[in-house]
RNA sequence: UCGCUUGUAGCUCAGUAGGUUUAGAGCAUCUGACUUUUAAUCAGAGGGUCGUGGGUUCGAGUCCCACCAAGCGAACCA
C-alpha cells in the first residue's frame, strides 16, 4: 500500500487526464534560457523592473518545482533547472485571462505538486525585495511525480533545515540525493572537470587514449585478489582487470610513445570509506622517460587541477589547507622515516628492522621480510602524517615487482609515490625492462602465492615474452582518481566521489498484490484490510489462524469504518487458508 | 570478518525511569483564507507493520536475544 501523499497524487494524475491534460507529454518544450543565465544577464534591474526587449521578454525555462507560496490569487515559486533555481511569479489573471480560471485555481494550486517539472514563459523581472524572477504567463506541466521530495529548508542566514542527510538513502536513490542537495552537484561536476583537465594535459603531450581489456584471462600488474567470471563460448575463466599496466606496457613494446587510459579496475576485497569494489585510475606509459622526469609530470597536472577547480593551488581538505603548488617536497623513504621517527633505517638488516618495529609499536608478523618491514614502518609512521604533497623515493625491491632496479641503491628500485592529505595519490616507477630480471621477480611472487600470500602476482608469459622483443626504457604512473577526487572535493568518503558506490542489496518484501489476494479466494474490498493487518504475503495469511483471522479482519473493518464492506464469514476465511 | 553506534510519518527529529484509552513536533500532504512572497503567514484535518523476528513482563518504541541494513573504527586493501 503507498503513502497517502502518494495515492493523492496517483488520484491528481487521473484527474488530469480527465481534463485533457497529458502528464507525461511527448513534445519537446523549447527553452531559451537557463536559471544561470537570467542571473548573470538580467541582474542590472532595478528593483520592480522588468525587462523590456530581448529573449528575456519571451523566455522559456523549464525544471522542477522545489518550493511554493500560495498567496491566493498569486504566487510565488522556485523552479530547478541543471544550473540552479529561478523564482516564478505565478498570477490567476495572468494564466487565466478568460472567464475560466481553473487552469490557476485548480491545476496549478491543487493539481499541481512540488517536485513536478514544468515549462513556463513569460518576461523576467526584479520584485520590490529585490529578486530576479519570471513573470509567467503561460506554464505547461511537463512531468507529474508521484513521489515526493525530501524538503530541506535554507533560512534567511543560509542554514540549511531538514536536510535530506541519511547516507544510506542518499547512495541508495543518488537522483534524489542530486535534486535536494546542489553541493553533491558540485563534487560531480569537480570530479569530471579534474579527469577533463588530466585528459586535456596528456593530449596536449600528444599520448594516445587507449582502452584495453576489462576481461582479462590472467590479472596482473598489481597485487589483489580479483573478481572471477566465466566465459560461456570459450567456456574459460576470466577476471576483472585489477590493473591494465601490462597490457599498457605491450602498448609502448609495439611502438607507441605514450599511451594512457582512464581505467575501471576492480578489486575484490573489503570495503571502506576509501575503498570501492570497482575504482578508477588513469595509468600512463612514457617511452624514454624516467621516474624522476615522471615527478615533474606529476607535480605539474596535478597542479593544473587544482586550478582549474579552485582557481587557486590552495585546496581546502578538512582542517587543512593543502597547497598543490610546484615543487612539492621530496623524501627518499629512508628520509621520511628518520623524519619522522629519528631512526636511521638505511644500513639495517632484517633483525635490527625487526627490533626497530617492536621499538616503534609497529606489528609485524614472522612472514614479513626486510622490504615489507621497511613499508610498514612507512604505513604506520610516516604517511599519515603527510598533508602537504610529498613524493616518497626509492622503495624496497620486494615490495616492487615491476619497477626497476635504482641505478645506484642496491635493493632500492626507482619508485615514487606522492602522498596528499595522508593518503598515496599516485604510485609511479621506471618500469622494469629486463626481460629475464622480470621473469625472476615473477618467479618471487608466484612462490610467494605459493606460500600462501592470495595477492601475489602471477606470471604472464606472454608479457614476458612482449618484453623479449624489447620495450624502450619507460617511466609508468597510476593516479587513483577516486583519491584525488575525493581531495579536491573535500570529501571524507570515496560514496561521495561515487554516482553509485556499491551498497548491500535492498531487501524487497515480496509484497502480494490484490491479484493474489483473489487467487485464494479473497474479495476485493476486503484486501486493503488485510494489508492493514500486517499481510503482505500470501504466504503469511496461509501460516494464520483462521479464527483469530476472523476475529481481525472484523474488527478492523470496523476500526477503518468500511460501513459498506460485508464482514466475511468463518467459513469464507478458512476457505482462504485452505 | 571483529568492535562501537544508529534504525520512530514522505524528509529531519523528540519520545524521560518499562505505564495516561488513540506514539509526538517541524517541514511536506489535505480543507479553508490571502495579488510582490522568499524557512511566507493564519485556522483546521489526515498520515505510523516504532528495521524484521523472537523473548522477559500484568504491560515493550523503551529491557534481553537473533537477524537485516547503514555509519564510524579496526583487520584487509604492497
Amino acid at each position: 500500500m503507498r503513502p497517502e501523499q502518494e495515492r493523492v497524487r496517483i488520484e491528481k494524475l487521473e484527474e488530469l487526464r480527465k481534463l485533457g491534460i497529458n502528464p507525461y507529454p511527448a513534445d519537446l518544450y523549447e527553452i531559451n534560457a537557463s536559471s544561470a543565465d537570467i542571473k548573470t544577464d538580467c541582474d542590472h534591474l532595478a528593483a520592480g523592473d522588468k525587462v523590456e526587449e530581448g529573449k528575456y521578454k519571451q523566455v522559456s525555462v523549464a525544471g522542477r518545482l522545489m518550493s511554493r507560496r500560495i498567496q491566493g490569487k498569486a504566487g510565488f515559486a522556485e523552479l530547478q533547472d541543471s544550473q540552479g533555481r529561478v523564482q516564478i511569479y505565478m498570477n490567476r489573471d495572468e494564466i487565466c485571462p478568460g472567464e475560466d480560471k481553473s487552469y490557476y485555481n485548480n491545476v496549478y494550486k491543487k493539481l499541481v505538486d512540488l517536485g513536478d517539472i514544468l515549462g513556463v514563459k513569460g518576461y523576467v523581472f526584479k520584485t520590490q525585495t529585490g529578486e530576479l524572477s519570471i513573470w509567467v504567463t503561460e506554464y505547461t506541466l511537463l512531468t507529474k511525480a508521484i513521489k515526493p521530495l525530501p524538503q530541506p529548508k535554507t533560512d534567511e542566514d543560509g542554514k540549511v533545515h531538514d536536510a535530506f542527510t541519511d547516507p544510506e538513502l542518499r547512495y541508495r536513490q543518488r537522483y534524489v540525493d542530486l535534486v535536494v542537495n546542489p553541493q553533491v552537484r558540485d563534487t560531480f561536476i569537480k570530479r569530471t572537470k579534474l579527469v577533463n583537465t588530466m585528459r586535456d594535459y596528456l593530449n596536449d603531450k600528444g599520448y594516445l587514449e587507449v582502452e584495453t581489456p576489462i576481461l582479462q584471462p590472467l590479472y596482473g600488474g598489481a597485487a589483489a585478489r580479483p573478481f572471477k567470471t566465466h566465459h560461456n563460448t570459450l567456456d574459460m575463466t576470466l577476471y576483472l582487470r585489477i590493473a591494465n599496466e601490462l597490457y599498457l606496457k605491450r602498448l609502448i613494446v609495439g611502438g607507441f610513445d605514450g599511451v594512457y587510459e582512464f581505467s575501471k579496475d576492480f578489486r575484490n576485497e573489503g570495503m571502506s570509506r576509501f575503498h570501492n569494489p570497482e575504482f578508477t585510475q588513469v595509468e600512463l606509459y612514457v617511452a624514454y622517460k624516467d621516474y624522476e622526469w615522471m615527478m615533474n609530470l606529476v607535480e605539474e597536472m596535478v597542479e593544473k587541477v587544482a586550478i582549474a577547480l579552485h582557481g587557486t593551488t590552495e585546496v581546502q581538505v578538512g582542517a587543512n589547507t593543502i597547497n598543490f603548488q610546484r615543487p612539492w617536497k621530496r623524501y627518499t623513504m629512508f628520509e621520511a622515516i628518520e623524519h619522522f621517527t629519528g631512526i636511521d633505517i638505511s644500513e639495517m638488516n632484517e633483525d635490527q628492522l625487526r627490533e626497530t618495529c617492536k621499538k616503534l609499536d609497529v606489528e609485524t608478523d614472522p612472514s614479513m621480510g626486510k622490504g615489507k618491514l621497511i613499508d610498514e614502518i612507512f604505513g604506520e609512521k610516516c604517511e599519515g602524517s603527510l598533508i602537504q604533497p610529498t613524493f616518497i623515493t626509492n622503495y624496497p625491491v620486494e615490495m616492487s615487482p615491476l619497477a626497476k632496479s635504482h641505478r645506484d641503491k642496491p635493493g632500492l628500485v626507482e619508485r615514487f609515490e606522492a602522498i596528499a592529505n595522508g593518503k598515496e595519490i599516485c604510485n609511479a616507477f621506471s618500469e622494469l625492462n629486463d626481460p629475464l630480471d622480470q621473469r625472476q621477480r615473477f618467479e618471487d611472487q608466484v612462490n610467494l602465492g605459493k606460500r600462501g600470500d592470495d595477492e601475489a602476482m602471477t606470471l604472464d608469459e606472454d608479457f614476458l615474452r612482449a618484453l623479449e622483443y624489447g620495450m624502450p626504457p619507460t617511466a609508468g604512473l597510476g593516479i587513483g582518481i577516486d583519491r584525488l577526487s575525493m581531495i579536491m572535493t573535500n570529501s571524507s568518503t570515496i560514496q561521495e566521489v561515487l554516482f553509485f558506490p556499491q551498497m548491500r542489496p535492498e531487501k524487497q518484501p515480496v509484497i502480494a498484490t490484490v491479484d493474489d489476494y483473489k487467487s485464494i479466494g479473497v474479495r476485493e474490498e476486503l484486501v486493503p484490510i488485510i494489508q492493514k493487518l500486517g499481510y503482505f504475503e500470501i504466504e503469511k495469511l496461509k501460516e494464520a489462524n483462521a479464527n483469530k483471522l476472523h476475529q481481525e479482519v472484523c474488527g478492523m473493518r470496523k476500526k477503518l469504518k468500511l460501513n459498506d464492506v460485508k464482514n466475511p464469514s468463518k467459513e469464507e476465511v478458512a476457505e482462504w487458508l485452505a
